[in-house]
DNA sequence: GTCTATACCCGGATAGAC
DNA sequence: GTCTATCCGGGTATAGAC
C-alpha cells in the first residue's frame, strides 16, 4: 500500500483543502439533507467558490459519496469495543442521540437511496447487509451463551434490531421526547430467553 | 355538516377533475417521491397543463398535502376490522408489501418531514401520535386479556411496534428479499407473555 | 376552466482568465 | 488552484388570451 506519511510539498495544501471541504459538506448535508444542500452553501462555508469545490470533487455526487464513506468509517470505528450485539447497538443509538443532524442525514438518505437509481443506493444496500451480518454473528454467540432467546433465529432478531433502531430514530426525529436509548434497551430485554433461566447477565447490561 | 349528495350542475365537473388530479398525483408521488415529482408530470397524466393543475390546487405544496391526507384516510379505513393490535399491524404491513411505491413515498416523506419546516411535518407528527395512541389502547386491552406480556408497558410496546414496522419497510425497500410480514409476526410473538401460560391465542394469529 | 407564454428562481457543470 | 462568467436544464407560479 502507498506511503502513509503526510505528504510534503505542493500536495499538502490540496489535501488539507479536500478534508476541509469534506467536513463542511458533512455539516451542510447533516443540516439540510441531500436535496436541501447545494454546492454553493458548502463552498461558502469553506470560503471558496462553487467551482472551486468542484475542482476537488468532480461532481456533487462524488462529494456526497465521499462524505458518507468518511462518516461511516468514523462511526464504525468509534463503536469499537463491543461485548454483545445488544450493547453495541445501544451505544450506537445513544451516541446518535447526540447528533440529530447526522441521524437525519442517514435516515433521509437511506430512504431516498431506496431507489436503485440513487447514487448512494449501493452504499446503503451494502451497509445494511454488513450490519445484519455482524449483528447475526453477535446474536448467535449470545444464543450459544444462553443470553439470547433461542426460539427465534439470530437472523430474524438481527433484522428486527436493525428495524427497531431505524424506526426509533425516525420517531425521535419527529418527536424528541421519544427516548430511543431506553426503547432499544427494552427491545434487548425482549431478546433474552423467555424465562430468566440461564442468565444473570442481560444482553445489554454494563 | 354539508350535504353529502353528489353535487349537480356546474360544480360537478370541477370536483371530478379534482379527484382525477388527486389520483394522478398519488401515482406520480408514489413513483418518484416528493422531490422527484413535478407538476408537469402530474398534469401530463391527466392531460392538462401545469397551470391547469394549479387552478385546482393553489400550489404544489397544497396538492402534496391533499394527497397525503386522502391516502391516509383510505388506508386507515381499509384496515378497518381489527381484533388485536398485532393483527392490525400485520395486515397493514402485508397490504403495504403490495405497494412499494406508496411505501417509498411515506418512508421518504416521513423522514424528510422530520424537519419542522417541511410542509408535511405537522401531518406526520400527528399521524405518529395517533398511531401510537391507537396501538397503545389495543395493547392495553391485549395485556388485560393476557395475550400481551405485562412486564413491558403498552406505550413502549406500541412505540417499538411502530419502529419495527417503519424499519422493516426501509429494509424491504432496500432489499425486497426481506420478508416484512414474517418479521412483524415474529415481533408479535415477542410481545406475548414470557411463558405461554394464559394464552392459546397469539396476538396476531388468524 | 383551460390554455400558452413568460417571469423568475435555483441548481450543477464547464470554459477560460489569472 | 481558484476565480468569474456563462450555459443549460429544471422547477413553480403568474398573466392574460380564449
Amino acid at each position: 500500500m502507498p506511503s502513509s506519511r503526510k505528504p510534503r510539498g505542493p500536495y499538502r495544501k490540496g489535501l488539507e483543502r479536500r478534508e476541509q471541504i469534506l467536513r463542511a459538506a458533512l455539516e451542510v448535508f447533516a443540516e439540510h439533507g441531500d436535496r436541501g444542500s447545494s454546492l454553493k452553501e458548502i463552498a461558502d462555508r469553506v470560503e471558496m467558490s462553487q467551482a472551486g469545490v468542484l475542482h476537488y470533487f468532480g461532481s456533487r455526487e462524488e462529494l456526497l459519496l465521499a462524505v458518507l464513506e468518511a462518516r461511516d468509517a468514523l462511526d464504525t470505528a468509534s463503536v469499537g469495543d463491543i461485548h454483545s450485539p445488544g450493547e453495541g447497538m445501544t451505544r450506537t443509538v445513544a451516541h446518535n442521540a447526540q447528533q440529530p443532524g447526522l441521524v437525519s442525514l442517514f435516515v433521509t438518505l437511506s430512504s431516498a437511496a431506496t431507489d436503485p437509481a440513487h447514487p448512494a443506493h449501493a452504499f446503503f444496500a451494502h451497509r445494511y447487509d454488513d450490519l445484519a451480518r455482524t449483528l447475526t454473528e453477535g446474536l448467535t454467540t449470545g444464543r450459544d451463551q444462553g443470553v439470547v432467546r433461542s426460539d427465534i433465529s439470530p437472523e430474524k432478531l438481527a433484522r428486527l434490531l436493525l428495524a427497531v433502531s431505524d424506526g426509533l430514530q425516525l420517531q425521535w426525529l419527529m418527536n424528541p421526547d421519544v427516548d430511543m436509548t431506553d426503547l432499544v434497551e427494552t427491545f434487548n430485554l425482549m431478546c433474552r430467553p423467555p424465562d430468566g433461566t440461564t442468565d444473570g447477565q442481560a444482553p445489554a447490561a454494563p
